[in-house]
DNA sequence: CACAAAATACCACGTTCGTGCGATTGTTAA
DNA sequence: TTAACAATCGCACGAACGTGGTATTTTGTG
């Protein structure tokens, strides 16, 4: 629910018309100036609020109408951007979240992919850069430095389907999946339409072949080796 | 193991001295031809070897020294273009796959990343983007259109650790996790130093926090809720 | 302290599981 | 035509499970 309000500022704010609506959270103040300048330079973008915590920000989400962008820092006092990102996200889906930090590490990159950023710059990002990638976000785009996709595209390779083979049919992979809804040997056969105990023979040759000797064994094989 | 060997060739081919080298799989003919122009008219980039098939590639990668790049299209006959990124990669894991290609579909994305591909470029790039993604992805780079950039970060957040809360105490939790490795009760109850009744009367509250009334349901919910 | 929540413990009963056998049919590759 | 494999079906039995109770002790928080 977007409530319109002209709010009145003691400093000279661009003409929000047709512009992009992009707020800035950063605690360093210098910086924040900085930044606020760089984009309200920029023709077509336009940054009303700025803020240095994301508590904050979420107060003026509250009251505000939503911006278009939010561009985050991630070392934050209080409230870490991470977090942030998460809480924007509920109030407002479709606000990107840019990020812009000095982190690079694995941990913090995945994390605010997975809470819902559209992108992640690095600061030593040229002005140029951060402009063009607020550009690029809205265009439907993900930008990142280099450096970034890379680690990106390396932490996806990890979760590689790796898929072991252990030589099971068709018909046994079918059972397994009726396993994993916790079904009983039971109703397996009913929803097949066999008998009880050709489920049950099933059941022996997946336990050979898997090496388990439990339902337990065999469930959790097929979920941490991506089997099937 | 690299063999450096001269080998005749009735095409003209640029100086490979000092520069990078580049292979090219690509089915369409003429396509292969413009490719194959526009590397080697770019300085720095040499293009000495340009296939349809991965089969063939994977022949030559027998005896040819390695490529820095393999720029490589997907749709392909034979060997499709994902298959073909894991054999590359099993040959020569240093060497860059850059995929080219028509197809942006999540499926196709995902899986040539997951198979170890360096970036992603769709074939409506531009001559110079094409150019400058071979140099970047050298320069530690993951160069992607910005579309293929969204796309993979929006597969990524699907992996958010959602973490419902089911309420579990730390005990649950912990003989949850004894769940998972295949143990019963007795086994559990021992390794926990309680009795087996207690154990029971754990599962029975898990069960009842789950809503699952089967070990099958109770695992299949924690793998796939990310839960603990 | 008081009260709630968590962890502990016990029992009984019917259900389901895992595993030891053996067996028939159909398909497929040697 | 064999041989091998997959899928089907059958039985019996001890072990393990899930569920209904009840009850005591420990821990943590207001």
């Amino acid at each position: 629910m977007k409530k319109k309000r002209t709010k009145p500022k003691a400093e000279i704010i661009p003409d929000s018309k047709n512009k992009i609506n992009i707020w800035l959270v950063e605690d360093n103040i210098s910086y924040r100036k900085t930044l606020t300048g760089l984009i309200n330079r920029s023709p077509g973008l336009y940054c009303p609020q700025a803020f240095a915590t994301c508590e904050e920000t979420i107060l003026m989400l509250q009251t505000e109408p939503f911006p278009n962008v939010i561009l985050l820092d991630i070392g934050l006092p209080g409230m870490s951007g991470i977090e942030g990102i998460e809480k924007f996200k509920e109030i407002t889906p479709n606000t990107h979240v840019l990020i812009l930090t000095v982190y690079d590490d694995n941990d913090k990159v995945f994390n605010a992919i997975c809470a819902g950023a559209s992108g992640y710059l690095l600061k030593d990002s040229s002005p140029e850069k951060i402009v063009s990638s607020i550009e690029e976000v809205l265009a439907g785009g993900a930008p990142m430095n280099m450096q970034i996709a890379r680690k990106v595209l390396k932490m996806f390779s990890r979760f590689t389907p790796k898929k072991k083979d252990y030589g099971l049919t068709e018909r046994e992979k079918e059972i397994l999946q009726f396993l994993l809804t916790g079904l009983t040997k039971q109703q397996i056969a009913e929803k097949l339409f066999i008998s009880f105990h050709t489920v049950n023979t099933h059941l022996k040759n997946i336990y050979n072949k898997l090496h388990v000797n439990t339902r337990s064994g065999a469930i959790s094989k097929v979920f941490r080796e991506n089997i099937i």
